[in-house]
DNA sequence: GAAGGAGTCAACACGGTGTCGAAGAACGGC
DNA sequence: GCCGTTCTTCGACACCGTGTTGACTCCTTC
């Protein structure tokens, strides 16, 4: 099991020692991914298609990328990146009062991934089938989760959210349901809620959950 | 693509005539599968070790199932009739409070799928590559949402609950929610909530989203 | 103009799937 | 008790996808 980094964002991903038109193989390669992505799973990809697709040989393929993981986390990599700098953003602006900051928030993952949507469903594919998919992901989403309790920790110390189920747990159920309801909503098999409303719905259970209080029986 | 029924568990799935010892076998292949899959991933498990597992060769597998999917779905079928069931008695025994209620319907679910965490698991992986599994779990899921959205629908009549969300997408967030936290932890890759919470947590989130008014900015 | 590295691919070895056809057991009718 | 039919089994095959090897071709550059 070889190349289980994940530190720059598409640097040290293939096996590659950087040279001239080796570029431009590299990207085409990159982008048939994407591109076949959005017509078919990624299941119904061989490493051939990707291959030909970028016009070169299977063997040669093999040459600037270790396997077909190795292209998905490539581009994975950028999307996580493109998330983390939107939710920066976020951070970065002074919000319009809390129903604002958390839905600016979740509006910003919304936007990512939906602009991605091919590669996100395929991610959460090779999820099942990669281990360094998977490995990839938990770290993503443990980061995800760590900000979103430090976030609930700060509203209630602030006075602004009543004390509740332990921060870190609501969290990680939080942005779990994000995550399969984004999913659902983009992939489209099986039941989901509307695109348009999608934000609106989750938004609104974030908010119940972090500010309402305990529930009389 | 052949059998795209669902009707009886265990029925129709392969492609037998009915016959005496055959039976034991498909009870054996079913076996097998089920103590491989507490083993290893879906993906590691070849036909031929689920022929070879339950004493046979690997085409007098196909005279059974049609494919290792069909092995999965098989068992699917009882686990869901199985959770089905629990949330049948669910219904039947008269709650002591909403909260009581609930309570006892997510931890229905909770129970049935802890008792068969491994296929739980598999089940997951395999919604990725095969389309029958997908459509298998979308009926059921549906089922769920329907079930919870009519429920909440029920509270809101009674008075009970505010009106809020459109209770069909809140049921799907809600049940996506508990489909991605239970498969988390028990599957345990990446953040999870902690196995003795999971159920409080859920029950938390699910009542202040349910129950829980408007929230003031 | 020889050395050496980058880039390329035909051909191979391997492991998995699903199918076919022939051989073996089982059983009912006659 | 023998004979055909139907159920059951498996050896052998065709196929496809992966990842590797080794040799060949350019470039550089010294």
């Amino acid at each position: 099991m070889p190349t289980a980094t994940g530190k720059l964002p598409g640097a040290g991903r293939g096996r590659r020692a950087a040279r001239p038109s080796g570029d431009d193989r590299e990207l085409a390669i990159l982008a048939t991914a994407e591109r076949l992505l959005a017509e078919r799973p990624l299941a119904a990809i061989s490493v051939d298609d990707l291959a030909r697709g970028a016009g070169i040989s299977r063997p040669t393929f093999y040459f600037y990328f270790s396997s077909k993981d190795a292209v998905l986390l490539a581009l994975l990599d950028r999307v996580v990146a493109e998330a983390d700098a939107a939710m920066r953003r976020v951070f970065g602006t002074p919000a319009a009062g809390a129903r604002d900051g958390w839905a600016r928030a979740i509006a910003a993952y919304y936007d990512t991934f939906r602009a991605h949507r091919a590669l996100t469903v395929a991610w959460a594919q090779a999820r099942s089938t990669s281990d360094e998919v998977r490995a990839l992901w938990a770290v993503v989403f443990e980061r995800w989760v760590r900000q979103c309790a430090d976030a609930v920790d700060a509203e209630r110390a602030r006075g602004a959210a009543p004390p509740g189920l332990p921060s870190r747990e609501l969290a990680v159920a939080l942005t779990s349901m994000n995550e399969r309801v984004l999913y659902a909503t983009f992939s489209g098999d099986g039941p989901a809620v509307a695109e348009e409303d999608v934000v609106d719905v989750l938004l609104g259970i974030w908010l119940s959950a972090i500010y309402g209080g305990p529930i009389p029986d």
